[in-house]
RNA sequence: GGGCGCAUAGCUCAGCGGUAGAGCGCUGCUCUUACAAAGCAGAUGUCACAGGUUCGAAUCCUGUUGUGCCCACCA
């Protein structure tokens, strides 16, 4: 504390001088929370509004992009409750399958051990463990964060429930033939040993080479061109583009296979590009996607030469070689042979990597389950269409239909261990049974159930209604499905978003998940890089919370939040909405110094100031403004139109001009306190959603109510008045250019000027003790000589300045403001008089330019009053 | 290779047909009794480039350049 912090007057000994987040915040959120004022009652007769989180995932502890996402929700339904709703923030959490079980086994890894040295259950318990233990942690951070969710309800994707609504759904698409098995080249991650689905392939420019490989002898030789040579081993064709005249007498022959001793036919395909490299292709149906389509309409075996982890499985010289060892060797050998005609050549290209761990994919012939997307993604496709979900922005449902209208079948087991099994048992005889929640699963000689687990995205893809108890028809869920809003960012759009519509509309009869998607963008630093650990820029947001408090990063990252793009974050931005908060707080402490208060009718505009009456027009206005902008999720233009309206208006103008009022004491300073704790009132509401625990305190010291959380959202009560607007406008005026011409001849800013004010004939007559105090004048005395004249906006302001001025620098300024008006004057005048732009022009545009002239000319009178008033300036 | 988007003040971004805006940063003066985490005043932009449409374009159209993201089986 500085010192002259340690004149706090006693009169509020509750309120310090400096806003401390960490004090106020955590009790606050416990108050809450034991208020019950986040739970949501399926009986109320209240309208539903619910908001599920998009599930965060166990193991993990939140980063910005969460806090992010939630202050967004939290905000919606803040409002909504304040708009009284019977609002449900539902919590809860993803068992995220391959992720969890990724980061238990590099735990168990430490201990030098495997998943497999503990077997499944015993290791299936050890995920459940680190759950207990990981899941508080990102509780413990939400409620910094402030997130008013229904912790009562709190749901994770593994419970009974859940799992329950995992097997429902499963049957019952099985049963409609919507899911299964069948044999196809998939992605396949060597070290997480599983297969995964396409859109958890990340797509990286990889520095390969490209070898060219002679294939047979003499005329009966073709040279192919390969990344991967390791996979020549499984070869069993070569094909040509059939119209290609080069291979024309080669198409039907066999040819011999290097370093095998087999001999492969040479096919025809349309698929093969003549114009890429040689126009042959080596096929391996095992081990690429593209070949194993040419095998299947050429009929060709399938020849698996690498094992699960990407291992040579064909005896020879290569066998038990890993993959990249094995490509090294197998160039080398063939090169020993005279086989590689070009020699190897740098090749960047594209190449799929686990998302998760990031080992370079081996594409895999294998047994998986699938769901036939068909159908359901065409009734995603249509709720979208038809208008029953809306997309925001409307931009972003160009990026939906590409991904769903293109949708391809979904593969749905992993093979792992950490996840929702498939529910179905194989019988002794090949027999294959798909067993409901409710049923006995077949038992006897023989049975047993599918080991693999159901991708993750399967459960989450649930989320909206399984959290409400479905497949039960619960209260819950008929009071609160759909959900009112998805508010989630535009990158899981495909890989959750887009299942949930399915499931919803599948499961629900034809009723989506939520009305509106809501999507937002990526969280960035302050230079719109993206954030990553690796890359060092990456922030804990419980970094910042705890130097700048949570309502802080709040506001950062809702006043950065433009629908669908991205949000860069610094900590001077973070800092700046720190100032903010402190400056509500200075502000609130001023107005309860001063007797504010809510008590009591308002009093009718006939017993108010110009000044009450302009805040409380703008005050109204900015209520509707912010409603506006909620409702079109508009998150950073409500914040910023809330931030210039308090700072701005009411704490740099409206509780300046009403300081003379609050010293003159007596009626006036009684409605003035009113007028000031109905806009802090009103102001405080409507910030509460952003900045919850700073306008709790506040409020609540200012009401002396229960709760803003359970306080009525303000109404836009009509009231405007643009006469008290445009008056109190143009005092602005008369105080900034007294001030300039002040600032501008090097006075200090307290030091006091005698001054003459003639305001007589103008309405500022009534606001001369403002005036007076605002600019530092003092009385004119016995002795006062008007050595600075300035005539403004109606009324003339006369300073004694005696032989301090600087009349020709004045003289130039004024000069140069002249012709800037003369010259605009000029602009519109032409403008009025060009019959094409009166004929064409909309009217608005017309009164514009009309506007734009008065000024102007107004300008020019007063600047050449002004420069008249100059001492010698005739 | 396709698709989408973006280029506006030093930085990050609003504006999207009628005189260029915000936050942070910058310059000057101030501890003026709510707040120095503040106040007041101020500076800063051929709105990427080139054409076109229009009475009028940062804003609409076309092209160029640069840049980002998503999708894709080119060996």
């Amino acid at each position: 504390m500085t010192e002259n912090t340690q004149q706090t007057p006693d009169s509020t000994p509750e309120l310090p001088t400096q806003y401390a987040p960490a004090e106020v915040e955590g009790p606050l959120y416990e108050r809450w929370v034991e208020r019950g004022y986040f739970e949501a009652d399926a009986k109320s007769e209240k309208p539903a509004y619910t908001i599920v989180i998009p599930p965060p995932n166990v193991t993990g502890s939140l980063h910005l992009g969460h806090a992010f996402e939630h202050t967004l929700i939290d905000a919606l339904t803040r409002r909504k409750r304040m708009q009284g709703y019977e609002t449900l923030w539902q919590p809860g959490m993803d068992h995220a399958g391959i992720a969890t079980q990724n980061v238990v086994e590099r735990e168990l890894a430490k201990e030098g051990k495997s998943r497999h040295d503990l077997g499944r259950e015993a290791f299936v318990e050890r995920v459940w463990q680190w759950k207990a233990e990981s899941g508080g942690q990102i509780s413990g951070q939400m409620k910094r964060l402030g997130d008013g969710v229904a912790w009562s309800r709190e749901r994770f994707t593994m419970d009974e429930g859940l799992s329950q609504a995992v097997q429902t759904i499963f049957k019952k698409l099985y049963d409609d033939e919507l899911i299964y098995r069948a044999e196809r080249i998939i992605n396949w991650c060597p070290r997480c040993l599983t297969a995964i689905s396409d859109i958890e392939v990340e797509y990286q420019d990889d520095d390969g080479e490209l070898v060219s490989i002679r294939y047979g002898e003499g005329d009966a030789s073709i040279v192919v061109a390969t990344t991967r040579a390791e996979t020549m081993l499984g070869d069993t064709a070569v094909a040509v583009h059939p119209e290609d005249e080069r291979y024309q007498h080669l198409v039907g022959t066999e040819i011999e296979l290097p370093l095998t001793g087999r001999r492969i036919p040479v096919v025809a395909d349309e698929h093969v590009d003549p114009e890429f490299g040689t126009g042959a292709v080596k096929v391996t149906p095992a081990h690429d996607p593209n070949d194993f389509e040419i095998g299947r309409r050429h009929d060709l075996p399938s020849l698996t030469v690498l094992d699960e982890h990407g291992v040579i499985t064909v005896h020879g010289p290569f066998l038990g070689l890993d993959r990249f060892e094995a490509r090294s060797a197998i160039v080398g050998a063939l090169r020993a042979e005279g086989r590689i005609v070009a020699e190897k050549r740098p090749y960047t290209h594209s190449v799929g990597h686990c998302s998760r761990c990031k080992t370079t994919l081996e594409p895999r012939q294998s047994m998986q389950w699938w769901v036939r997307t068909g159908p359901l993604a065409k009734a995603a496709a249509d709720a979208v269409r038809d208008g029953k979900v809306k997309i925001h922005p409307q931009e972003m449902e160009k990026r939906y239909f590409d991904w769903v209208d293109n949708l391809h079948d979904w593969c749905i087991s992993r093979q792992l261990w950490w996840g929702h099994r498939i529910p179905v048992w194989y019988g002794p005889d090949g027999e294959m049974v798909c067993v409901g929640p409710d049923e006995q699963p077949p038992s006897g000689e023989g049975w047993h159930q599918e080991t693999d687990v159901l991708d993750t995205w399967f459960s989450s893809g649930l989320w909206p209604f399984s959290t409400l108890g479905w497949p039960e028809r619960t209260e819950s869920l008929e009071k609160f499905y759909p959900n009112s809003v998805l508010v989630t960012g535009y990158d899981i759009l495909f890989f959750w978003v887009v299942r949930m519509m399915m499931f919803g509309l599948y499961a629900m009869d034809g009723t989506p998940p939520f009305h509106t998607i809501a999507l937002h963008g990526m969280v960035r630093d302050q230079f719109g890089k993206k954030m990553s650990k690796s890359f060092g820029n990456a922030v804990n947001p419980l970094d910042w919370m705890d130097t700048y408090g949570s309502d802080a990063v709040r506001f950062t990252l809702a006043r950065g939040a433009n629908p669908g793009v991205d949000v860069p974050i610094g900590e001077d931005w973070v800092q700046g909405s720190r100032n903010f908060a402190n400056k509500i707080w200075n502000a609130t402490r001023f107005a309860l110094m001063n007797g504010a208060t809510v008590e009591g009718e308002l009093p009718p505009a006939e017993k108010l100031s110009a000044t009450d009456r302009w805040i409380l027009s703008r005050l109204n206005s900015v209520v509707a403004e912010v409603d506006a902008y909620y409702d079109d999720y508009q998150f950073a233009k409500l914040s910023d139109a809330l931030f210039h309206f308090a700072w701005d208006e009411v704490f740099d103008w409206y509780v300046e001009l009403s300081k003379t009022t609050f010293q003159g004491g007596g009626e006036p300073a009684e409605v003035s306190a009113r007028v000031l704790g109905e806009v802090l009132d009103v102001t405080l509401k409507l910030l509460h959603p952003v900045v919850p625990f700073v306008t709790e305190t506040l409020w609540t010291a200012l009401t002396g109510k229960e709760s803003v959380v359970v306080a009525d959202w303000p109404k836009d009560s009509g009231f405007r008045d643009a006469e008290a607007e445009r008056e109190i406008e143009n005092l602005q005026q008369v105080i900034t250019e007294v001030r300039r011409f002040r600032s501008d001849q090097g006075l200090q800013p307290g030091q006091r000027v005698p001054a003459r004010l003639d305001l007589s004939g103008t309405p500022l007559a009534a606001h001369e003790g403002a005036i007076r105090q605002l600019l530092r004048l003092q009385p004119a005395e016995e002795g006062f000589q008007a050595t600075a004249t300035l005539p403004v906006g109606g009324a003339t302001v006369a300073l004694d300045l005696s032989g301090t001025i600087d009349i020709e620098a004045e003289r130039k300024r004024l000069t140069k403001a002249l012709t800037a008006a003369e010259k605009d004057k000029a602009q519109c005048t032409a403008k009025l008089g060009n019959e094409a732009f009166l004929a064409k022009a909309a009217e608005v545009a017309v009164e514009k330019i009309r506007t734009r002239l008065a000024t102007a000319e107004a300008d020019i009178e007063r600047l050449t009053a002004q420069l008249a008033a100059l001492p010698g300036g005739n």
